[in-house]
RNA sequence: GGGGAGGUGGCUGAGUGGUCGAAAGCGCCCGCCUGCUAAGCGGGUAGGGGGUGUUGAGCUCCCUCGAGGGUUCGAAUCCCUCCCUUCCCGCCA
């Protein structure tokens, strides 16, 4: 969230980044109503100063007359915080809804349409034949199989079997190995429900709870990316400075109800309900963010030039990069056989947007006040495309696929993945 | 799931109704001392919010001893609920 103090001094800055984002902000509502609390807090607060003294008084004196108005004053203070603490906690919740400001290099632009693409790396694969679809050849294969999945799970649920679930073994091992061997990114296994404070923590809640699935009669919620617990991990910590930056990688399983999603091109192993990510976290100083932002996304960019995959690079422009992002890219990735790009990895920096509900503090130097930090992720990649796009760019006309070289080790050395 | 113990500042840990936002030790910071280092000596050292003020000095008030309620003029301390840790039993991968 922003600073209360920020939105008081810069209404119309928030005002601007909200319209340009597309996003509703409660500005007006929340400047009135910080100045009804403060009021209120001030009257609350003298009253109970009052009390406080009275009270230590009282027990020098024993006089009955203090007593008497320490009674008197108490029950004032306390109707008074009451009050005060009731607008707060409105006031709060109003500022969970503000969206994020975002960075003067983003684009402005209201939709998908206005993003701009950055660089491109490689190109797109002649075939001497009509590519086909991963699904297709997925299918063909035996490795895919989505009608036994919407039996056991429903729609948007896939079994990969022998190859499939093999070839996805070998892009985490190759992904985890690169960022952790390489890159300098601490391996994570966290936990994959986490509770609302998490929730809120990475700002999923209180604006996107329809998006993730909840687990029924409890306070958990099945995590839509690794963002959510490796981000909440030292939440309301002060984290020595020196230790800093924080450089996670975390596998894990993700879960996104796509409620709205129906209806859009999403044929294949391509939205699901669950799916995997390897995901990259950074805790960084905020004078480095921006910095570390390019580096993670050349991080993961990394993943698809080992793979020998050809993708683009873009910046999200202000109505497509979301409420609580300040700057954010996109990796799309070219499948030959569907003909368009697919995304497999959002890079982000959120400022100290998330620090600021997670409480997420460093202190620079011993003796130094706590500050925020600054977080940001992305995947490093999300596996499903991935998959999706290693099966469309190497396969062969025999319907047989080539398997990348980096991810021959994984595979027993073996070059060409068969049907199983 | 049943029973016991417990959750206090960066850490260890004392504190069972006011003199406690909190002893002591460790750590850290500043200074002194000694060729240097170590040791020693002195001082400082929780977080958040409001007001005023400065522009990132200060002054002042409020809140916070796992979380939330309650009792009381007054709660780290007493009561209730919840969460978490740990031990024993049960169950289990």
């Amino acid at each position: 969230m922003l600073a209360l103090d920020f939105i008081r001094r810069h209404p119309d800055e928030v005002r601007r980044a909200a319209q340009l984002k597309g996003e509703e902000a409660p500005v007006d509502e929340i400047l009135e109503l910080d100045r009804r609390w403060r009021e209120c807090l001030e009257v609350a607060e003298k009253a109970r100063a009052q009390q406080n003294e009275l009270s230590k008084r009282f027990a020098k004196t024993k006089d009955t007359e203090d007593l008497r108005k320490a009674k008197e004053v108490g029950e004032e203070a306390k109707r008074e915080l009451a009050r005060a603490a009731e607008m707060k906690q409105k006031l709060d919740d109003l500022l969970l809804r503000v969206p994020n400001l975002f960075h003067e290099s983003v684009p402005i632009g209201e939709s998908e349409a206005d993003n701009v693409v950055l660089r491109e790396w490689g190109s797109r694969p002649d075939f001497a034949f009509e590519p086909r679809t991963h699904y297709e050849l997925g299918e063909a294969l035996g490795i895919m199989d989505f009608e036994r999945a919407a039996r056991v799970a429903g729609s948007r649920f896939a079994f990969l079997t022998g190859a499939g679930a093999r070839l996805e073994r070998a892009l985490v091992q190759f992904m985890l190995n690169l960022h952790t061997g390489e890159h300098g990114y601490t391996e994570v296994y966290p936990p994959i429900l986490v509770n609302s404070a998490s929730m809120i923590g990475t700002a999923q809640l209180p604006k996107f709870g329809d998006d993730a699935f909840r687990v029924q009669d409890r306070d958990l919620w099945l995590i839509p990316t690794a963002e959510v617990p490796v981000t909440n991990m030292h939440r309301q910590e002060i984290l020595d400075g020196a230790r800093l930056p924080l450089n996670y990688v975390a596998y894990t399983p993700c879960f996104r109800s796509e409620a709205g999603a129906a209806g859009k091109d999403t044929r294949g192993y391509i939205r699901m309900h669950q799916f995997s990510k390897v995901e990259l976290v950074r805790l960084v100083e905020p004078e480095k963010s921006l910095e570390a932002l390019d580096e993670l996304t050349s991080q993961a960019e990394e993943v698809l030039r080992r793979l020998g995959l050809h993708y683009q690079l873009m910046v999200m422009c202000t109505g497509d990069m979301g409420f609580a992002q300040y700057k954010k890219y996109d990796l799309n990735v070219w499948c030959p056989g569907l003909g368009r790009y697919l995304e497999v990895s959002s890079c982000s920096l959120f400022n100290d947007f998330q620090a600021r509900r997670a409480s997420l503090r460093y202190r620079p130097a011993p003796g130094e006040a706590p500050r925020f930090l600054h977080t940001l992720n992305g995947s490093g990649l999300a596996l499903t495309r991935t998959l999706d796009a290693v099966l469309e760019t190497y396969q062969r006309a025999d319907g047989g696929i080539e398997v990348p070289e980096v991810l021959r080790p994984y595979f027993g050395g073996s070059e060409i993945l068969h049907s199983s």
